[in-house]
This record gives structure tokens, sequence and C-alpha cells, in this order.
RNA sequence: GGGCGAAUGGCGGAACUGGUAGACGCGCACGACUCAAAAUCGUGUUUCGCAAGAAGUGAGAGUUCGAUUCUCUCUUCGCCCA
């Protein structure tokens, strides 16, 4: 008998799945649809064990899927636009595009290699003319319902490399590449409307009932939404300067005020700018970071003016106004009232400049003198030296109430505020989605005619010079337009926004006139599993849900709220980390071992390595392993059934060489075992045993279930169990004596249910049994998962003393008087009173004796 | 600092709605085959105990006939936000 040959053998069903379309789905409004999605990959160049893992699991799925006869809609994609192109064309010289390309076309092949069901003709890339210029036409789209507006925004400016950085480039307040120091520099970007749509996106969430909790509170917390009132502060000084409004949450803290704080792009701003110290201190200001984060957790400055607030509700009671760096603009109106004592912020910041604290809360158990010294307070409690506020309980009634009376008063309305800021798409670079828009000499902006759409990238163009690579080529800006000379806006899209519709165009890859087609987004739409890295929780969804709201907005014909029904997000892929004595990160495939606790570099015994923890794997640390000599060692298969076996899909799991060998092994072994069943089935005269045959239709059945569920809840570690259970039980099954349609027939369900795990081995199984090689999934007899006999627990005093083979649906009557025959239990009734007794059928019984 | 989640053998992990804790895999040990080794196959493997048995799911309490599962307090770790 030959051994199982993964190589010939996959590369065959590969090129057949290729050959006859296997996997080609078409808009059938007939058949029930199943769209199956998981998140579309950036090409690095390599698939890694990230994207196997991914692919794997929403291969499972789609194959289960169709075999159930739903009509699978799984396509696969690019997400080719984005930074590391330009990186890599820096530093090799290589056109952004012939980069992308080529890492495109060395995945597409490595991920062919794992076998997945994919339908290659709805291949699509977003770097491609065909994809962005229905981009473009969104953007247009979304422009004229007033969902796109420009303003001047701060960036993360790189004054080394002249660049504009994302936040994640920004490391410790220095340029990832330059190590220059971070500034905060104005330009104006564009910007899409998603706070219009906070509560819309706030609201759609308590629908989507299969996405993990984790993922909707992140976005719920994301959004933000507070309640809140905004007040108007009387201010006096020697400047045309009325009133300030306020945004706060505490407005029951009022009394507490003790100084205002705005921030340095408030309107009133413009009266400093003559002022040298002014410019100084909005100078320093900018040289913390634009996230939340640095601003907190940097020092907080302050910039006196002379004009005084006066507390609404205490109009004798004035407090100075200041500047400060950690107010922004952004939020609310710009502008806080400070209570130092019911906030850490405002509280570091009084301290600081010798503000007073005023104590107008205490927590239930203190008494009425509690004082704040250098820890803000802001539990629940008591209002206290709070005039007519006195009293209130916080949080429940103060703030309400407080609203109330401003409102009475007029001095304040309750509010409604969102964290959720707008999107910000502009990006100062080459490789991205041109923003289809033109400037006249007064820089007003028009956008660029439909017919003239795609705008496309210059293809010529010099990466190595500093800034933003589109400005400087003059030829590409100019344009003319209905006869007027324009220049082309130069920033590009933001590569979120290619991935904030990609499935869309899915539904309809090779639709010219649209970015998809109506009829087929109806029949496909919205995704039914979505499946993808918990990395993308906040962003990735959130503007994709934000897409369809907006292309909704104003069109009756679109009708997608949500365009994930289901999501998974599944945990990443680790292994140990290792360095060699002088500590640097050795690979796995450079260390070696004897006993499996030594540790050292190949070829060198002396050279030990130390083993560090286990982490997610990544370049930086040289904890990788490749996706390609693993299936060149092993095979898809097995690399499959090892990448699902160890962990739940949704929990990190552990790269183990041993365990891909075991992987490989089972592999093997299934072989074999195919082959004795095989000989069974055509060869040998096995005898009619009508026990062994209902037997091992039980087993099937059983089997089967048990399967069903486990793939439905995404259990796919305990479906390798399963699978390893069952080869178990078949190695005995196969020497007993069966009849031949009964093995078959039951054999044939148990290769059909293992087929989405290992596909390649189970249609080289199924063929060689001359079967048809697509199968049906099978359905479950159920009169085959209910046993005769039954295993029940006895348990006396809560403990477990037997347990006894009995008839299915014994009542307790019958059973006690089986367990006073039986020796081994009755025993313990000596001596002894039954007090009470539970019984739960078919399960177990508690007997409680005195 | 806030939110969410997790903690089960040497390791990864099973255990449906409170009802046999440790499925399955790795590792390890022993045995078979072999001149020998590898590979393969078989047996065993929570701890203590020769055994009967006892203890046992991060710690402590509670509810219950019965808790890995529910409630409370604490510890540690992870993720997200600040």
């Amino acid at each position: 008998m030959e051994r199982y040959n993964f190589k010939k053998t996959e590369r065959k069903w590969q090129d057949f799945w290729e050959k006859n379309k296997s996997f080609k789905s078409l808009t059938n409004k007939k058949l029930k649809k199943f769209y199956c999605l998981e998140m579309f990959p950036y090409p690095s160049g390599k698939i890694h064990m990230g994207h196997v893992r991914n692919y794997t699991i929403g291969d499972v799925l789609s194959r289960y899927k169709s075999m159930q006869g739903f009509n699978v809609l799984h396509p696969m994609g690019w997400d080719s636009f984005g930074m590391p192109a330009e990186n890599a064309a820096k530093e090799n010289n290589l056109h952004p595009k012939e980069w992308t390309e080529k890492n495109i076309s060395i995945m597409k092949n490595q991920l062919k290699k794992l076998g997945l069901s994919i339908d290659w003709d709805r291949e699509i890339s977003t770097c491609s003319e065909e994809y962005y210029k229905h981009q473009q036409l969104f953007f247009i789209e979304l422009y004229k319902k007033g969902l796109v507006y420009r303003k001047e925004n701060y960036v993360n400016w790189d004054p080394v490399d002249e660049t504009v950085l994302a936040n994640e480039q920004v490391i410790d307040g220095k340029g990832w590449r330059s190590g220059a120091i971070v500034e905060r520099k104005k330009l104006n970007q564009w910007f899409f409307n998603i706070s219009k749509f906070s509560q819309e996106l706030l609201d759609g969430l308590n629908n989507l009932e299969n996405w993990p909790n984790k993922v909707k509170v992140m976005q719920k917390n994301w959004i933000g939404k507070s309640f809140g009132c905004e007040i108007d502060f009387k201010i006096k000084g020697n400047l045309p300067v009325n009133e300030i409004k306020c945004f706060t949450t505490r407005p029951d803290t009022l009394f507490g005020f003790s100084f205002l704080a705005v921030s340095v792009d408030h309107p009133i701003s413009k009266y400093f700018v003559n002022d040298p110290e002014f410019e100084k201190f909005k100078n320093e200001c900018q040289k913390t970071g634009t996230t939340e984060e640095s601003i907190a957790l940097g020092e907080k400055i302050g910039f006196k003016t002379n004009l005084l607030a006066t507390n609404p509700l205490n109009p004798i009671e004035k407090v100075p106004v200041y500047f400060a760096n950690f107010v922004l603009m952004d939020y609310g109106f710009g502008a806080v009232f400070g209570c130092p004592a019911h906030d850490q912020r405002d509280l570091d910041f009084a301290l600081k400049y010798n503000l007073s604290v005023k104590t107008v809360v205490k927590p239930f158990e203190e008494s009425k003198n509690f004082k704040i010294k250098d820890q803000a307070y802001i539990g629940p409690g008591e209002i206290i030296n709070s005039d007519f506020l006195n009293g209130l309980k916080v949080p429940e009634e103060s703030i309400i109430k407080t609203i109330e009376i401003l409102e009475k008063k007029k001095i304040g309305k309750k509010k409604i505020n969102f964290r959720l800021k707008d999107w910000g798409v502009s990006r100062q670079r080459y490789w991205g989605c041109p923003i289809p828009i033109a400037y006249d000499n007064e820089g007003k902006a028009h956008t660029i005619p439909e017919k003239d759409l795609p705008v496309k990238l210059p293809e010529n163009i010099n990466l190595q010079s500093k800034g933003n690579p589109l400005d400087k080529e003059e030829k590409w800006k100019s344009i003319k337009v209905n006869g007027e000379n324009l220049k082309r806006e130069t920033d590009t899209l933001d590569t979120f926004v290619d991935s904030s519709w990609y499935f869309l165009r899915f539904c309809s890859p090779k639709e010219k006139s649209y970015g998809f087609n109506y009829e087929d987004i109806k029949y496909w739409m919205p995704v039914d599993q979505y499946i993808g890295g918990v990395e993308h929780a906040i962003l990735h969804l959130l503007y994709s849900r934000f897409f369809m709201k907006a292309i909704k907005f104003k069109n009756e014909k679109f009708s997608i709220d949500e365009p994930f029904e289901s999501l998974f997000t599944q945990g990443m892929v680790c292994h140990e980390t290792y360095k060699d004595q002088s500590n640097n990160w050795v690979n796995p495939s450079e260390v070696d071992t004897r006993d499996g606790k030594k540790f050292f570099m190949k070829g060198n015994p002396k050279k030990t390595v130390i083993i560090g923890p286990s982490e997610s794997m990544s370049k930086s640390k040289k904890n990788t392993i490749d996706p390609e000599k693993m299936i060149e060692n092993y095979g898809a298969d097995a690399v499959r059934l090892f990448i699902l076996s160890d962990s739940p899909p949704e929990k990190d799991v552990q790269w183990s060489e041993q365990g891909m060998v075991a992987s490989y092994k089972f592999i093997q072994k299934f072989w074999l075992l195919h082959n004795k069943i095989k000989e069974k089935i055509f060869i040998s005269n096995s005898k009619k045993n009508l026990n062994n045959d209902q037997e091992f239709e039980k087993y099937t059945n059983q089997l089967i279930d048990k399967i069903n569920k486990n793939l439905d809840r995404f259990n796919y570690n305990v479906i390798i169990a399963n699978i390893h259970e069952t080869y178990k039980y078949l190695i005995k099954a196969v020497e007993k004596d069966l009849s031949k349609e009964i093995l078959l027939g039951n054999y044939k369900k148990i290769l059909t249910i293992m087929s989405p795990i290992f596909p390649h081995l189970i249609f080289e199984c199924l063929q060689s049994l001359e079967l048809e090689v697509f199968q049906k999934w099978p359905k479950v007899e159920k009169k085959f998962l209910e046993d005769d006999f039954i295993e029940l627990v006895v348990q006396i005093n809560g403990k477990k003393r037997a347990i006894i083979k009995t008839k299915r649906d014994i009542d307790e009557k019958m059973l006690m008087n089986q367990l006073k025959k039986e020796s081994k239990i009755n025993k313990n009734f000596e001596n002894k009173r039954i007090n009470k007794v539970f019984f739960v059928k078919n399960r177990l019984i508690n007997i409680l004796l005195g």
C-alpha cells in the first residue's frame, strides 16, 4: 500500500477545483444564499499564520454551508493601497504598483495552496482603477449629500522627513523613521461626517445580536455618548468677549467652579495672536501629540488671561480664564469649567497654578467637613457647600436636578454629546485613491466631472524626495475643467475608505457603471458571517457601518442598514520567542534541540538559545513560522488541521511544531485506515451482524449531531477532538462484522462531515470509493440519537458512588428497586434511613441518608 | 484610573440550559517490534495512597441535595479606552 502522497493529491484536487470552477457563485434568487467573508489581506509580501488561521476558519464554514445547500459567496481580494508599498519603494527603488502586484501574485498562489474554496473570479484589488474609480464616485456623491467637508485640522508632522505621520508612526513622541520630535501642524483636510450618525451607529449595535459583546462595548465607548449640559458663562474683561459656552457632564459641581479653561484654538484666541507670550505658549501646546492619551499623560499647562468668568449660580464669584493644553477644540465647545475637587485633571491644574479647591461632593460615609487634598473625588455621594443644591444624591438626582434649575434660570441647556469625531480621510501620500477634487484660483473646491473619472495616479513618480509626492507633480496637478484651469487635490484617501465598501464590490465585481449592482447586493448582502482579527473592532467595522448609512442617506434604492450580520473575531497565532546570548532575536527555524529542554543554534550545540514567553508572531521578534514551508513539509490538510486543533478559534493559539507533526501523522494514519475500510467494502466477505450494524449507524448519527452543534458554535477545536475519537472508533469497527451497505453508507457520511477540515484527503477518499466527491451534508436520523440503555450516576449524600447501566426513561421507583438489589450500592443503605431522594431522569440520582 | 474578559493536570484545552471534572492533542513513563536506533503500535498518565478511599477547577465566602458553571469579596493575567 502506498503512503499518502499529499503533494500529488493536494495538487490534483486544487487543479480540479480550479478547472471546474467548483466554487463559482452566481446570483440566483431561487437559492438561499450565504455570504461568508474573511477580512481581506494587505499584500505585504507573503501570507502569515494569522491569514492561515483566518482563512481556514472561513473556509470550513463556507464548505459546510455549501454542502448544506446554501448558495455560498466566498470571495477574496486585496487591500492593496497603503504605506508599506511606498516605504518598500523608497528602499528598493521599485514602483509601489510593481511591488504590490508582485506580492499579490505570490500571496494568491500561497492561498491556493491552502485549498481554499474561493470564487477567484470575483477577485478585486483596491489599488486597481476599476475599483477606485467607483470609490471616487462615492466620494463625490457623499460630497453632494453634504457628508464630506473640508476643514483645518492638526496632524502629526515630522519636520525632518517633511511628512505627515499616522498615530501609530509616532513612537514616544518621535517619528518612527527619522527620530525627530513630532510636531502638531494645521493642514486643510477632508472629513467624512461620521458624527452625524453617532446616535444611529450607537442604536444599531443593539440589533447586532451575533456580534461579540466585547466589540459592541468597544464601539459604544468609542462613540462615547454622554449626557450633560451646555452652560453660557458671562465673561468680564477688556476684550469684546461676553460669553463662553462650555459643555459639562457634571453641572452639579458648579459651586466648585474655580477656573475656566479654553482650547488654544478657541475662537477667542484671535484676540491674543499679537501677544508673543501667548504664541510661545501655543507652540508649546503643539509639541504634545494629537492623541487623547498623550494629552492625558502629559503635563497640564495653562496661560492666564485677564478675563474673568462669572459663576452663573453665584454671580458674585469671579474666576480666572485660562488657555490650557488639555482642552481640545474637537470636544464640546473647546471650553470646560474647572472644578478641581471632582476632576483629577482640573485638580492637577489647580494645584499647579494655586487656584482654589472647593469640595462640593462628599462620599456618604464622610462628614460635612470632608475636604479634597491631592486626590479628586469622582464617586457617588451627596452635594455639599452648594447652597440650594445641598443634599442631592450624586449622581442619580444631582445632574438632572441641576440641569432643570439651569434651564429654568435660562443659564444652561440639556445636551447630549458624543466623543466620536468626524473621520479625517486625507492622507499626504502617493499610494492611495486620489481625491476627485480640484481647486480654482480662489481655492474653492470643485468635484471632477463623472466622465473624467477615474482620477488616475501618475505612473512616473519620484518617491525619494521629501513631503507629499503628488504635490510635486506639477503636470499632473494642472487640469482644465469646463475651460477653467484648476489644480488637483494632492492628498489621497485613507485606506480605511477602501475597506469600507469592498464587501459590496464582491457582490458585483465586474459592474462597470457603478460600485455595485443593486440586484446583486439585494441578494447577497448583508455578509452572513464576517471573520477577522479583533484589532479591527473599532475603526474598520465602524467605518464600514458608517459607509452603509452614508450611501443610504437620501438614497431610497439602498436598503442595507448593517453590513455584517454576524461577526467572529479570531485570536492570534503565537510562538515562543528566542534570543541568542547577545540578546538578538532568533527565528525558530534556526533553533534546534535534542531533549526538548535545552535549545541551541542549529549546527552549533555550544551556542545556547534563551527561550522567552510566547507572543503573537511578528517580524520584529522573529518568532514567525512561514506557512508556505509548513505546507511544503506537511501538506495543506495537515496545516489546516493543526491551526484549528489546539485552541478555540476566538482565543490565541500557540504554534507548536510537535502539534503540527501530530496533525501530519493523523492525515497519514487516516489514509491507512481508509484503505482498510475500502478493502472491507470491496474485497472482504464480512458477515452481517444486526447489532454491529445498528451500533455503527448510531455512532455515525450521534457524531453528525455533535459536529453540527460544534460547527454552529465555532467550536472547531472540539470538532478535531471528535474526529480523533472517530478515528479510534473506526479502527475497532473495521475489525468487526458489518454489512457492506451499512459500512459504506455511514462511512460516506463520516467522510463528508470531515471534508471541510481536510478537503483534499477526503476528496481522494471519496473518489477511491467511486463516490461523488461533492457530497450533500448528511441529515441526522433522530431515531439513532437516543440509546435504549443509558449510564446513570448514583450519588449517596451528594458523592458519586457508582455509575449504573439502566433502561432509558426509567422512573424513580423502578430505579430505587434496582439499586436495592445492587450490592455495590445497597451496602450504603444498611442501618440508614433514606431522608430524601433527588432524581434527574436519565442522568442522576442523589440519595440522602440519615 | 475606567470598561470588558479570563484563571481547570507538566502544557494546549474539553465539560450542552447547575448534575460522571480532566474529552482530544502534546509531553512523559513503561511495554512490543528491532542487533540497535528512528519510525510504528500498545498500555498508563490530576494529586496523595499498595488499596479501599480522600482531596481537587486562582484564593476566600455564599446560594443549593449537588457549583468549573450562579452571587459577593480578593489576587493575578490579558485586551480596549484614558
